[in-house]
This record gives C-alpha cells, structure tokens and sequence, in this order.
DNA sequence: ATAGGGTTAG
C-alpha cells in the first residue's frame, strides 16, 4: 500500500499530498466497508481537482468490481453522477471487463448504453473487453459483430482487438476465419506482436494442424520474434495433444537449453502429456519432482494428478492427494470440483456429490456441462435412469444444448440395465453421433440378441465415419453366426474389411 | 484489455 501511494503520488507529482492521502482514505474506507461514505466524501472535498476525484472513482468502481460488488459499483457511479463526481471511459470500462467476467457480455454491453447516456464515448480498450467476453463464452458471430460496431464508430482496432478476435475464432472452431482476420491486420498495417503468433501456433494446434502450428515456431526469428516461455509451453501442448510426443520431447530439451525457466505450466503440460499417454509413474514423478524443485503445485497440477489417480483406479490416493491439497489451501475452482465431484461418483457416494454440486453453486462456480456428464454418469452407474433422465432435462434447460459425453452416458446406462428401446429412441433424437454412441448402442443391441439391428446400425456408423471397439465388432459377428444368419455375418465381415482398408 | 497448463463417456 506505502508503494502504491507513493507511484500515485509521483505520477501526479503536482498534487502527490491530496492524492496520496485521497488514494489511501479510500482504501481505508474500503477495509472498513464504508464504501458508500467514500463518493459525498470526494464530492465535498470542494478544492480536489475534477481529474482526482474521477480517478477515486474508477479506483472505488475496480475494488467493487473485485470484490464482485457489480451492483454496488454501478450504484457508486450513479452517486457520483449526482453528486458531481464525474466517470470517464476507464470508470465504465472497468465495469464492463467485470461485467465480462464475472456475469457474460449481454449484460456488459449494456452498460454501453447508459455509458453513452452519461456522454463518455466508448474507446477501444471498452470493445476489446467486450470481444475478450464473447470470447470467453465461445459466441464467434458476437465477437465479430462487436468488431463490426467498432468500425462504424469510428474506432481503429488496434492489436489487441486483431489477437482476440482471432483467439476467438480459433476457440470456436472457425480457424480458417481466423487466418483471414490475421491477413487483414497485415494489410491493415497493423503490426502482430508475440502474442498474435503464439495466439496463432495455439489455434492452429487445437484445431488439428500441428505441423503448421510447428512450421510457425520455426519461423519466429525471421518474422522478428523469439520464442518465450508461453510459447514454448503452448507448442509443447499443442504437440502433445495431437500425440506428437517426439515433437515435444524434442522443443522441450530446446526449452531446457533456451533463456527460458519452465514454470509450473510448463510442468503441468508434461505431466497431463505423460497420463495421457498411460506412462503415469513418470507422470507422477514429474508432479513430484516439479514439488521437490520447489514449484508449489497448483490446482491445475492437482487437478490433474487426481483425475489420473481416479483413471487409475486408486481412489484411495486420489482421495489423499484431494486431501493434501485443500490442506495447501489451495482454492477449489469448476474443474476442481468437477474432479472431486467424479471421485464421489466413482465411489458411489451420490449424496455427496450432490453436496458438492451445492457448494460449488453456492461459492459462485455455476455448474457446466462437464458437471452434468459426471452426474449423469455416476446416476447411471448406480442404476437411477431417472434421475440422470432429470439431469439431462436441466442440463438442456440449462442451456448445454449438445452434450455429447452426457448423452452417452445416458445412452450405456439404458442398454445396461436393459431398456434397449429407450436407448435407441434417445439415440434417434440425437444430433451427433460418435464412436461411443454407436459402441454403447450396439452392444446394447447385441445383449438383447437384436443381432441384425446390431449389424444394420454397426454398418451405418461405418458409413458415418465413426467406428467401434473391435470387440463390438466381433460380438456382433459372433452373434450373427450363433443366431443363423451366416451370410450376415459373412457379408458383414468383408464390410469391416473395407472399412478398415478406405480408413488407413 | 489479448496468448500457455487441469475436469466427463464405451
């Protein structure tokens, strides 16, 4: 705090008393929860210059934010108004990155209108925000909309609108789009920064063009950058994910012989990349050894470890290592909960999963869709079709239109206790299908003997271009020949062998 | 104000 008065007491070195001591009356009067003293108090202070008291204002409207006080702190601007303290364009942009943050971008971009009602012109930095929002909820048309209402006021977009934008499109799956907005930042004159090329070689590793994403690291030093430890760490994952570990290994013995210091996420991404690959003792001894070389793990790091340990099998761990880590004091997140929500599942203790949901809900984590499927799955496991039929229900109200993972689950829980009908009318109703679905659904079919459905459906997948586990495979021909239908099964065969000929 | 790690199913 001392620091802090004394930067703000420098930069306005004119007046470095009244600021410094307005600057820390403010925080006091936060401490003690008396924030709605604070504005008359600026307002009345007649000799304060109008610059200072505005920047209170944003300073009061940024700790509220924090606190994730958004109706208070829009309440203050309002006092402020009326009282003569005046917002400027920082004041409301604060409030609408949080609004961002914290609620979503419909309501942010509200706050434009009444930024506009109280005569302060949004800038960049306030469209910036608001794509970084639609961003952060995956609405690609939004992001591009807002860039649009950029433009047409008058504002030039500047490299962080062009780096977010195409983070956007990249996240949502369009990376083509992304590569076009790259272009028209080049033929804008607007020169890409680090970040433009690490946003880059992450897109194009995620949406499945590694090598192009590769291609670009090695191209750095002649567009005039070096790599830096997010890009190291973001080529190492992206390397990883689309299971080129040579790669990796190889960039990662770079990092090693670089300027660069790994850090815990370079750490976490070797990690994750090893349980991944089923070689989880070295997994576990790079967490380890990440603790020993004095790293604290995180909890994305004990995220991690925990869901390896459940994938293991050995819910005991995992139960201790959760233990260890909230004795860390570590801070529980959504996919943490998540993580302990599936341990609870996968040791049949529903009743406190569902506590879990609770107090996740109620710590301000809403539940998302991994929540849902996790839910879904251990009802299933226990045999209640019907509450996981409820939850599906209220995952879709909830707005997780497509989830894929949750209606597989729901999919194998039916076929095993049976209701084989009730899975396949599930099954029509879905919109995508993948190699679980048709897995799922055509054992199913197998277990009631229905081996020509079986067979019909097992030759639609393939037509689809999903495939099934070979075992699937072979107990549908199995139960054709068992059942009489010789040249099914015969006829069925030859197509598997095609299949698998047009697919390598 | 932008970029990197963790969570679900056969």
């Amino acid at each position: 705090m001392p620091t802090i008065c004394l930067i703000f007491g420098f930069t306005y070195s004119s007046w470095p008393f009244p600021v410094a001591f307005g600057y820390f009356l403010t925080y006091f009067l936060l401490l003690v929860d008396q924030v709605a003293r604070l504005v008359p108090f600026i307002c009345s202070y007649e000799g304060m210059i109008r610059r200072l008291s505005t920047k209170l204002l944003s300073i009061c409207v940024s700790s509220l934010c924090k606190a994730r006080n958004l109706d208070k702190a829009e309440a203050v601007i309002i006092d402020g108004i009326r009282l003569g303290c005046l917002p400027d364009v920082v004041t409301y942009n604060t409030l609408i990155d949080a609004y961002c943050h914290l609620v979503g971008v419909d309501e942010a971009y509200k706050i434009l209108y009444r930024m506009r009602e109280a005569g302060v012109r949004p800038d960049v930095i306030t469209y910036n925000s608001l794509i970084a929002g639609a961003t952060r909820c995956c609405l690609p048309t939004r992001s591009l909309d807002l860039f649009e209402e950029m433009l047409q006021a008058g504002l030039v977009p500047d490299v962080w609108s062009y780096n977010t934008l195409m983070h956007c499109l990249f996240k949502c799956g369009y990376p083509e789009d992304a590569y076009k907005i790259y272009l028209d930042m080049i033929s804008k004159s607007v020169s890409p920064s680090l970040t433009t090329y690490n946003t880059l070689i992450n897109g194009m590793c995620k949406t499945g063009n590694a090598m192009n994403g590769l291609r670009l690291f090695r191209n750095l030093e002649r567009l005039g950058f070096s790599a830096e430890l997010v890009t190291y760490n973001t080529i190492i994952n992206g390397l990883c994910k689309s299971g080129r570990i040579g790669e990796a290994r190889r960039i990662l013995k770079e990092l090693g012989e670089s300027d660069c210091v790994p850090n815990e996420i370079t750490y976490t991404t070797v990690m994750k990349c090893c349980f991944q690959n089923g070689r989880f003792e070295q997994g576990f001894e790079i967490f380890y050894g990440m603790m020993n070389k004095g790293y604290a793990a995180d909890v994305f790091a004990y995220c991690a470890a925990i869901s390896a340990l459940i994938k293991m099998g050995n819910l005991e761990d995992a139960n201790a290592c959760v233990e260890q880590m909230l004795r860390n004091g570590i801070g529980l997140d959504k996919a943490c909960y998540n993580t302990i929500i599936y341990l609870q599942c996968k040791e049949g203790k529903l009743d406190y999963a569902f506590q879990l949901v609770n107090e996740m809900e109620e710590a301000g984590l809403g539940s998302d869709q991994y929540t849902y499927s996790i839910l879904i799955d251990g009802l299933c496991r226990m045999g209640y079709i019907d509450s996981a039929n409820k939850q599906l229900y209220m995952m879709e109200m909830r707005g997780f239109r497509s989830n894929l993972v949750a209606y597989n689950c729901l999919i194998d829980g039916l076929c095993k206790v049976g209701e084989v009908d009730l899975a396949l009318k599930l099954f029509h109703e879905m919109k995508s299908k993948d190699d679980y679905t048709y897995t799922s659904i055509v054992n199913g079919l197998c277990k009631k003997s229905r081996f020509r459905a079986a067979s019909k459906l097992l030759l639609n997948c393939l037509k689809e271009g999903s495939s099934v586990l070979t075992s699937t495979h072979r107990a549908v021909i199995a139960g054709l020949q068992s059942a009489g239908f010789r040249r099914d099964a015969k006829r069925l065969k030859a197509s598997l062998r095609v299949a698998c000929l047009l697919r390598y």
